[in-house]
RNA sequence: GGGCGGCUAGCUCAGUUGGUCAGAGCACCUGGUUUACACCCAGGGGGUCGGGGGUUCGAGCCCCUCGCCGCCCA
């Protein structure tokens, strides 16, 4: 016997060892099984599981044992990002905290081994806690971005793109982190709005004739300013053109040029530019041959390029200073107040300076053009498909990639200099020298590259470097393309265009059919989880306190088309109630003998109520189906949700015991026979989302009956039923069985029929067919409604509380209980509503345009409607008049 | 400034091609020792589908417009 509960704190380990020892995470060698297959996006190694990751992950999991259960070679390649930036800011963190040197003090080659020390220690975290929630990856294909078989696939790409002159060095414009002391990409700059100032400079002429005013958010740049630039149709500065004004502070003399970028609607039209410190100056800067002159250091303090005074203060400081300066000199003409954007790195938080130096880029442009065209022909789909839109808007304007990272926790960069500079790009060291012999004419000292590739580089190989590239594997040939991509909206440009990219451009096909863009999940409030706002819902505790299959659940039922999911405990514990009740009609089966029964063949059944359930499972096993098949997590989870609950325990079940408690051996057989058979159903469809607690009752319920045959739960055979088990001759009979007893409940209920209360139920009016329901299910209703029997009269005695159901008349005589005012009202009510449908109707069917256009089956509808509301309403004012008539 | 998404019951959200589409869960109210389940059962109240206009015989669903809210990119 069940016990009363599913404990899920002692079952979620037993039956993941038990699932992972069977191999059953494993795709099945079956050459014939169609394969398919997710990558995980890989976490970072050293994280832990956050809510996002729960939701992402249960989707690929219930995918995927989906796929398992239909018996394709289903595969989920797991593994783990390093995380470049990422992982070297929380180490280097951990050894300030531990007041350890830093890492430059430490050395290249003491901190990487920090590194890897701080992998070995924290590295199976994330991993353990996706078994926690269940995922079913093939663990044994699990990999890094830093193993050697995809360090060797990096080298080899960034060769192959160097040699193809998709990747190259450059001297420009970089989105520098001061505090890294890196270049970062474009997308990892997020700009902030904040309070902020315009100082109005006055800047002299050279020769002393006047001046000219610019305006700055940043003071500091002056010290780099190369030109003044003004519009060259600005009539107030055209005399100016070609003259120069001597800058401040610095005294250098530097021209007033004419440039289309001076916006003479801004400010007083004139601008100061900075080509190496602003975006916008440096491409003025390149159209008019200006000096680019850097200011900074790597830490972003004055350089020696800077007056003396200057050099050494940091940028903020050296802004102060300038200010105070142009007041002294009586140049500073106003301050404004204004809120501006200004761009910060997304994670070291501090402010990001345009910075210029010698960086590899990837030709992004050429890649992006075939990744545009196989999603604009759908050889890979987004859903929910207006994504597709975002990932266009960027990768029509996609800026070349900026890969070098001035880290050292990454994928060095595959490149050697030579003395005079000349560079080797090989995939080995070996070859660089090679290379170097070749060009000169004998061996010579070379150097690597100090930098890193960016993280996403070698993320962006993940769909085919995980499954052995560049080597020709048996799983690159079965697995890719992958099937599905589940991922969140945020890393699209990071990582989805860049897989597209690099699958294309290497694999020669797309790295996977669909994509599928999961909500971000939000606190129940709506606002994004922080660990600063302390809104943080802890994926692992939920799992301890509801169990994993209620979690899941939650996540899956609330994955709908919108972009969030506000989550709340409470939406958590309702599912895992829900799994309670699954439990429990388990157990009432198992306490009425309802067992497999040899041979069962659900088209065979006999019974009107198992020939109904029937059908109704095998119209769920079909709208589940669709529903999978179409990532409509949220119908899958809504959908299994009411038919386990509402249809199965509701009216099934309570409909059964009449059955399983009566005297018809062979009614009996058969119910148990069929209760039995649509759990194991049931347990089956739920299985993908509810995996612990399906597979235990699966084998609580292994020895009730008829062996299965089918092994573990996570290997059975998804149902597959045909339509033709859904009887609508049954499917009217306990319709009707249904509507008479919700109705009944309804008047016993609005009237307050004390519930001890049995009196007989009266079947008035009532076609051959409906007669002939009442009389064969007499009992059954007389159990589920609570009245003693069902009588068939000619009409109702006085007093007798009449009600419609499906056009038949039946009525609950309980004058004596009742108040007559209480059911004055309740026909009145009922009457209106009918009255509302009925005017309604009529108008609909007045209209002669309305016949005329609307599709005959529309109408027809119409027409049976408006009878129908006649018919009951009629009945219901003949009621209510003997009603009246009695008081 | 450009783009995307949202605005449906107190809350969180479903509503496929316009024609029982006004729904679900939670919350709320009433009643219940109905031998599977109180993590339960039965019943009930509650919305002019953000505002306005249009197309149509008919619009939560299509078009226009306005208003908020959120996100992304400049």
């Amino acid at each position: 016997m069940l016990e009363k509960n599913f404990d899920p704190k002692t079952a979620e380990s037993r039956l993941y060892a038990m699932w992972e020892a069977s191999g059953a995470f494993a795709p099945t060698s079956d050459p014939a099984a169609e394969p398919f297959s997710i990558v995980i996006p890989p976490p970072n190694v050293t994280g832990s599981l956050h809510i996002g990751h729960a939701l992402n992950n249960t989707l690929q999991d219930v995918l995927i044992r989906f796929e398992r259960m239909r018996g394709k070679a289903a595969l989920w390649l797991p593994g783990t990002d390093h995380a470049g930036i990422a992982t070297q800011m929380v180490v280097e963190r951990q050894l300030a905290a531990a007041g350890n040197v830093s890492r430059r003090d430490m050395g290249r080659e003491d901190f990487i081994a920090k590194v890897w020390e701080w992998k070995a220690q924290s590295g199976g975290t994330i991993t353990n806690q996706l078994r926690r929630l269940g995922a079913s990856c093939d663990w044994s294909r699990e990999r890094f971005t830093l193993d050697d078989g995809l360090s060797a696939a990096v080298r080899k790409v960034f060769v192959t793109l160097h040699k193809q002159k998709l990747i190259y060095r450059d001297k420009r414009l970089v989105n520098w982190d001061p505090h890294f002391q890196t270049a970062i990409s474009d997308i990892e700059v997020e700009q902030r709005e904040v309070d902020g100032h315009y100082w109005h400079f006055a800047y002299p002429l050279e020769d002393g004739s006047g001046e000219i005013v610019v305006a700055t958010t940043r003071p500091e740049t002056m010290l780099g300013d190369t030109a003044v630039a003004v519009h060259p149709t600005d009539e107030r500065y055209k005399h100016l053109i070609g003259r120069a004004v001597r800058l401040p502070i610095v005294g250098r003399p530097i021209p007033i040029i004419a440039d289309e970028y001076a916006d003479p609607e801004k400010g007083s039209g004139a601008v100061k530019i900075t080509p190496a410190h602003d975006f916008n100056d440096y491409q003025v800067g390149k159209r008019n041959n200006l000096p680019m002159i850097n200011i900074l250091t790597d830490d972003a303090k004055i350089n020696e390029n800077g007056p003396k005074d200057y050099q050494g203060l940091d940028r903020f400081a050296a802004r102060k200073k300038v200010i105070a300066a142009f007041e002294e000199l009586g140049l500073l003409r106003e301050v404004e107040k204004t809120r501006h954007a200004v761009p910060h790195g997304d994670r070291s938080g501090s402010v990001i300076e345009p910075y210029l130096t010698d960086q590899w880029y990837v030709d992004a442009k050429t890649l992006a053009q075939p990744a545009i065209k196989a999603v604009e022909e759908g050889r890979t789909v987004f859903e929910p498909r207006h994504w597709e839109k975002t990932y266009f808007e960027w990768m029509r304007n996609i800026e070349p990639w900026c890969v070098s990272r001035q880290l050292w926790w990454g994928h060095r960069i595959p490149a050697w200099y030579g003395p005079d500079g000349k560079i080797f790009v090989e995939e080995t060291e070996a070859a660089a020298q090679a290379a170097a012999r070749e060009h000169y004419g004998r061996d010579e000292p070379l150097r690597q590259d100090e930098d890193v590739l960016d993280t996403w580089f070698s993320s962006g190989l993940w769909p085919f470097s995980t499954m052995g590239w560049p080597e020709k594997t048996s799983d690159l040939e079965r697995f890719y393309p992958t099937s599905t991509l589940v991922t969140g909206f945020d890393i699209i440009f990071f990582w989805v265009a860049r897989m597209m990219m690099m699958g294309l451009h290497f694999m020669g096909d797309v790295p996977f059919d669909r994509v599928f863009i999961n909500a971000l999940v939000r606190d129940s409030k709506g606002a994004k989880m922080s660990k600063s706002k302390g809104n943080v819902m802890d994926p692992l505790e939920l799992v301890d306190q509801y169990g994993a299959d209620a979690l899941r659940f939650t996540l899956t039922a609330m994955s709908g088309q919108a972009r969030d999911i506000k989550l709340s405990t409470q939406r958590i514990e309702g599912y895992r109630n829900f799994g309670t009740k699954l439990w429990n009609a388990t157990r009432f089966t198992e306490m009425n003998g309802c067992a497999r029964a040899e041979g069962f063949d659900p088209a065979q059944v006999k019974n009107t109520l198992n020939r109904w359930i029937v059908g109704e499972t095998a119209r769920t096993v079909q709208s589940m189906t669709k529903a999978l098949d179409a990532c409509a997590f949220d119908d899958v989870a809504n959908g299994l949700y009411r038919f386990i609950w509402n249809t199965y325990c509701d009216w099934y079940v309570e409909l059964a015991k009449p059955i399983l408690n009566g005297s018809d051996e062979a009614a009996k057989a058969e119910t148990q026979a069929t209760a039995a058979w649509a759990l194991d159903v049931i347990l089956k469809m739920l299985h993908p989302v509810m995996p612990f607690l399906t597979e235990e009752l699966w084998a609580q319920t292994a020895d009730l009956g008829a062996p299965r045959g089918e092994g573990m739960l996570i290997t059975a055979r998804w149902p597959d039923l045909a339509q033709s088990l859904v009887d609508p001759a049954a499917e009217a009979e306990i319709g009707l069985i249904i509507a008479a007893v919700s109705e009944g409940r309804s008047v016993k209920a609005e009237l307050n029929v004390p519930h001890s209360a049995r009196p007989p139920l009266l079947v008035i009016e009532a076609t051959d067919a409906q007669r002939a329901v009442f009389e064969a299910n007499a009992a059954v209703i007389a159990q589920t409604l609570r009245v003693s029997e069902l009588q068939f009269v000619a009409s109702a005695p006085e007093g007798a509380i009449p009600f419609v159901v499906n056009g038949a008349t039946l009525a609950l005589p309980v004058a004596e209980f009742i108040d007559l005012a209480a059911e004055r009202a309740r026909l009145a009510k009922e009457i209106a509503g009918h009255a509302s449908d009925i005017a309604h109707v009529n108008k609909k069917l007045g209209n002669p345009a309305f016949v005329a256009n609307a599709k005959e089956e529309v109408v027809e509808e119409n027409r049976e409607r408006l009878a129908e509301s006649e018919a009951a309403k009629a009945k219901l004012e003949h009621a209510l008049s003997l009603l009246e008539a009695v008081v």
